[in-house]
DNA sequence: ATATTACTTGCAACTCAGTTGCATTTAGGT
DNA sequence: ACCTAAATGCAACTGAGTTGCAAGTAATAT
């Protein structure tokens, strides 16, 4: 936790037009610290012993979702993974990859796909995700 | 149920190495059958009253991705839906579109986007995945 | 054709990420 | 300081998918 982080988060609560909470604060906090996208569990074990109960936790990702500040992605099976989304496009999140060897997930910030072209008239995209999977330098 | 059908679904089963039992030629028939991919959910019920048991749904599926047969996808929130693979690029399936008001989803044949580029040495791609969400004609 | 055996199936009970209901607490405006 | 809508925490729930195990069956050997 360091000063210019803290303002980072009081800047995006406030813009989210959001309640400036102490779970929220933490919660933001922990997705600072990283570069990779975090589930509840993650978030939690970072936030250490006085953690907010993972209902608190699952209720202000979904709050963030909807602000626009964290992206929700699926990266492994069943499991929510949240990040911020600053530096995203709206349309299109950075691709993740996953190894299936170790599991380890990467951004590929700056590589993200052309947006799919060539559909019917009257689709309208307002999201394309990209997910990868394989094997990372150390597992390779 | 026609008989070009079952020929399919006994060479695939034949290609695949695995036994010609009852359930699997259901599963596998009515995978055929769509052109859009299915939750066990969906399967069972496209099956009808004497559907085999969830669990073997599941496991039979299990069997056809692990054979190459079948692939796997997430279109909405944890649940799987599964798809023959015939037609499909081994590392990169068709993209899918999800209706985000109608929940309707359709595959995008041909049109997938160029393969992510410019990963650090040591990185294997083994597959790609694109998801699309918006409207669709009906609901834009 | 029959026996053998490894592979499959079905049931019941389980797992676990995520959700819901509700009583209690708290942020932020008055 | 007070008030009220919004946020939190606990306990109980949901539902997709999984596991263990006994019973059944396809494909091979006899």
């Amino acid at each position: 936790m360091n000063s210019s982080k803290l303002k980072d988060v009081d800047e995006l609560l406030d813009d989210a037009k959001l309640r400036k909470t102490a779970p929220r604060v933490q919660i933001l906090k922990a997705l600072l610290d990283v570069a990779v996208p975090l589930t509840q569990e993650q978030i939690a074990e970072k936030i250490g012993k006085n953690s907010p109960d993972k209902v608190t936790i699952y209720r202000s990702l979904e709050n963030f979702v909807e602000a626009g500040l964290v992206h929700k992605a699926y990266l492994q099976e069943r499991v929510w993974h949240y990040e911020l989304s600053h530096h995203c496009s709206s349309i299109q999140c950075h691709p993740h990859f996953t190894c299936t060897n170790c599991g380890a997930t990467r951004c590929l910030w700056g590589k993200s796909p052309a947006l799919v072209e060539g559909l019917e008239k009257g689709y309208v995209i307002h999201r394309q995700q990209v997910r990868l999977e394989g094997l990372c330098p150390k597992c390779s």
